[in-house]
RNA sequence: GCCGGGAUGGCGGAAUUGGUAGACGCAAGGGACUCAAAAUCCCUCGAUCGCAAGGUCAUGAGAGUUCGAUUCUCUCUCCCGGCACCA
């Protein structure tokens, strides 16, 4: 072959046909067994894709085309989770509209992915912000209303004052900054909608058991329901008919309870007749004031105060214990009240010692037979909250929730969906959602609900539109529903799922409670959205630093498409190391697959009339079999290797010979498709699947053992790979024999790897 | 503090899960081709001793189990992720 390999224009060629023949569109009835791939979609930022994002991006791509190779009905989707707050800060900032920016954005990463040749199926293509997709956003949250599993409450929120808007627990770092904005957060006492997402708790918890995921990744979430299991047990107040509920993780050490404390929140605070009023009211509003995090914050320096004439009663030893507030006591956990056993708890310890309460050494008794005995029950209490999903700002999904003149919430009837984000707005933040300034918006609701109707003006968290996208793949069209039963049927649940692992928590959890609620409500018939997960590390600067455009040293993988084409950049990509690990970035190294890729380009083939080479014959074998397992795998670094391994063999060779040169494109072609097509049709061979290996052709006629006297190497020997004990020790003594130098105590083979010796 | 995961040449990484450590690639050095350069091709490339054959050491540190340990066990150091006054 005489020209020369111009990426630009083959892989321009090969995008147009996949496009104009729209090679990678799932077929909705189909007799072959499917497989839905999926990766996390991104927010099209304008700063356009990252390369992190084309790395897990090519891995799913490799996976997909492998498997349509062999035959399966694949859905392989992309989309936009284009609410959010960026575009609209922008819009403050321009005037420039979110819509406007949003659509620019998404149309800039759909060029840049159509060029890295990744074979999605576009006619699936959605975009949440979109009236046809946010219609089912918020006819889900209708749903939700309807069976009890959405409720607004006055609640103590997290406030990001920069942002402008309230936060999930989940959007909140554990220094007390927002995720987003870095702002500290501040709590504010609200009224806002909620998803009742504690009511999954445990299933949350327990059905991890099932699924193919990280370790990692099912323990954070595991620890951010953080169940516990304990004992709610009563300390009766003396002299009154009130009693005090604790829990506690440790019914065992009940009689090593020596005071009680109740949160600060705690109701009983209020009702509970001590003397010292005016001293206890000022500790819980100086408490009230402070933030979970300062309250966490200030530590070991423990505060509080005691609850004067008042005594509760240990029902293990009848006696007479003090009760204090104390806000190391947290209101929302428990029953907000615990029972102080210094001996055994390093915080009650604290305490104890510096107000000289009691501390007393026991004895521990059985946990369950101690909670019988007192008359306590035995439960389970988590540390997740319900999900704030209400945002106080104008790029999201509006609530779809009208308030009648009494002010009762009534959830918008399906036929006034999508209930559209008004346009009469300015995006500058006042603390009030900027949908409250839309006349449009209450006319609206006036028009269809009647005078003194007023409207929902916060919109929904975005992590609401991503919780349900992937049932929106199966039927993007649908306008009846959110998708059909039977496309559901067919497609769902996703098979693997490819995405970073900072949404351990959010999106992965909020998506399979989505999953648990629609299966509760009828529309599915199975508990957990994503069978099998892997996560893409973050991929480093050439500095080894965080990209960064304050560090200037941010890649861009377009300027990589331009100057090595898309299949170097995807396989160098693949070839950096394991797709989970943390790795920096290295141009040289990109440089490196492209010489790869014009080796192959200028590969010589041909009919060739010699017998063929079996050394070369079973290395195809043992390539088809690696490559196979490691895609499978997703072990794609060792799998690029591999291939490369054999094209240094085939160069060896020299002339190869046409029918193994094709299983080579085969097995080359999820990698670096546009080349490995282009090659294809250049020598005129067909292809069929993907290649089988021939289970009797992986292991050559000979092999290398090795030869160890006393644990250290001393020489290798050829063998038949069958060879017998008796041959192998005869080869191995002979090789090593001037080691041998006494008497042989001790002789091991593991035919086909070893044989070990010690005198 | 608690729970995970790591640490291998100058660099990115590999090692069939206890069986020849350093595959593959990058960088570097030497050579061929060229008037020259680029590109390409060939050779060397963990450290150390040796002219060589070969020896010795070596997978964060230290111990242990084993014929044999990057892999298993214990202790420690450092890095990354999660949780953290959750009773």
């Amino acid at each position: 072959m005489a020209s020369t390999y111009d990426p630009k224009e083959i892989e321009a060629k090969w995008q147009k046909k996949w496009e104009e023949s729209r090679a990678f569109a799932a077929e909705d009835t189909s007799d072959k067994p499917k497989q839905y791939i999926l990766d996390m979609f991104p927010y099209p930022s304008g700063d356009g894709l990252h390369v992190g994002h084309v790395e897990g991006y090519t891995a799913t791509d490799i996976y997909s085309r492998y498997q349509r190779m062999r035959g399966f009905n694949v859905l392989h989707p992309m989309g936009w989770d284009a609410f959010g707050l960026p575009a609209e800060n922008y819009a403050i900032k321009t005037g420039v509209p979110p819509q406007e920016t949003t659509d620019k954005s998404i149309n800039n990463f759909r060029k840049q992915i159509k060029a890295l040749g990744l074979s999605y199926d576009w006619d699936r293509e959605v975009g949440t912000h979109n009236p046809d997709y946010y219609r089912w956003t918020q006819w889900l949250f209708a749903q939700f209303f309807e069976k009890g599993l959405v409720y607004k409450k006055k609640a103590l929120v997290n406030w990001d004052p920069v942002d402008q808007t309230v936060l999930a627990n989940e959007q909140v770092l554990p220094d007390g900054t927002a995720e987003r904005s870095g702002a500290k957060v501040e709590k504010r006492d609200l009224e806002q909608w909620f998803f009742k997402i504690t009511d999954y708790a445990d299933e949350l918890a327990d059905s991890l058991d099932k699924v193919d995921w990280p370790e990692s990744t099912k323990i954070n979430q595991r620890n951010w329901i953080g169940r516990s299991e304990g004992a709610q047990i009563k300390f009766p107040i003396s002299n009154s008919q009130f009693s005090i509920e604790v829990f506690t993780t440790r019914p065992d050490t009940l009689f090593g309870a020596t005071y009680v404390v109740l949160a600060p929140e705690h109701p009983l605070v209020t009702s509970l007749p001590y003397e010292n009023k005016a001293e206890v009211e000022a500790y819980v509003q100086e408490a009230k004031n402070k933030s979970d995090i300062d309250r966490s914050a200030e530590g070991k320096d423990k505060t509080g105060v005691e609850l004067k004439g008042v005594k509760a009663i240990n029902p293990a030893n009848k006696e007479e214990v003090p009760v204090w507030v104390a806000d190391y006591v947290l209101g929302h956990y428990g029953t907000g009240a615990i029972m102080a056993v210094p001996a055994h708890d390093e915080r009650d310890k604290e305490f104890a010692q510096k107000f000289g309460l009691a501390v007393r050494e026991i004895e521990l008794e059985d946990p369950k037979e101690m909670t019988a005995k007192v008359g306590g029950t035995w439960t389970k209490q988590y540390r997740l909250r319900d999900w704030l999903v209400s945002r106080q700002r104008y790029w999201g999904a509006p609530i779809p929730i009208v308030y009648d003149p009494e002010g009762k919430a009534h959830a918008i009837p399906e036929e006034h969906l999508p209930w559209m984000l008004p346009t009469d707005v300015e995006f500058k933040p006042t603390g009030t959602s900027p949908l409250g300034q839309s006349k449009e918006l209450l006319e609206r609701t006036e028009r269809i609900f009647g005078k003194g109707w007023k409207p929902e003006i916060d919109t929904m968290d975005t992590f609401v539109c991503s919780s349900w996208y992937f049932f929106r793949f199966t039927d993007p069209r649908n306008e009846k529903e959110f998708a059909s039963k039977a496309a559901m049927q067919q497609w769902l649940p996703v098979d693997l799922y490819v995405g970073g692992a900072e949404h351990t928590v959010l999106h992965l959890l909020y998506a399979r409670f989505f999953t648990k609620a629609l299966r509760d409500l009828g529309y599915l018939g199975f508990d957990e959205p994503f069978l099998k997960l892997r996560h893409q590390g973050t991929i480093l600067a050439e500095d080894s630093r965080k990209m960064s455009k304050r560090w200037g040293n941010v890649i861009n993988p377009d300027d990589m498409v331009e100057r090595f084409g898309a299949d170097a950049v995807r396989l160098y990509e693949m070839f950096m190391g394991p797709l989970e690990a943390m790795k920096p970035w290295n141009t040289n190294n990109i440089a490196g697959v492209r010489r790869f890729l014009e080796r192959v380009w200028r590969l010589e083939t041909g009919l060739v009339h010699d017998i063929p080479n079996i050394e070369l014959e079973t290395l195809v074998h043992q390539t088809i079999k690696k490559v196979g397992d490691d895609i499978e795998s997703l072990k794609m670094n060792t799998a690029v290797s591999a291939l490369m391994i054999l094209l240094n063999a085939f160069e060896k060779y020299g002339t190869v010979p046409l029918y193994l040169y094709g299983t080579f494109l085969q097995l080359l072609a999820p990698f670096a498709p546009h080349l490995t097509s282009e090659l294809v049709e250049k020598s005129g061979i067909t292809l069929a699947d993907w290649p089988q290996f021939d289970p009797s052709k992986l292991t050559s006629s000979s092999i290398k053992i090795a030869v160890q006297v006393n644990g250290k190497l001393r020489a290798t020997v050829t063998l038949a790979p069958d060879a017998s004990e008796d041959e192998a020790l005869l080869a191995a003594r002979e090789a090593v024999k001037k080691w041998l130098t006494g008497a042989e105590k001790k002789a091991v083979y593991i035919p086909g790897k070893i044989v070990s010796l010690v005198v």
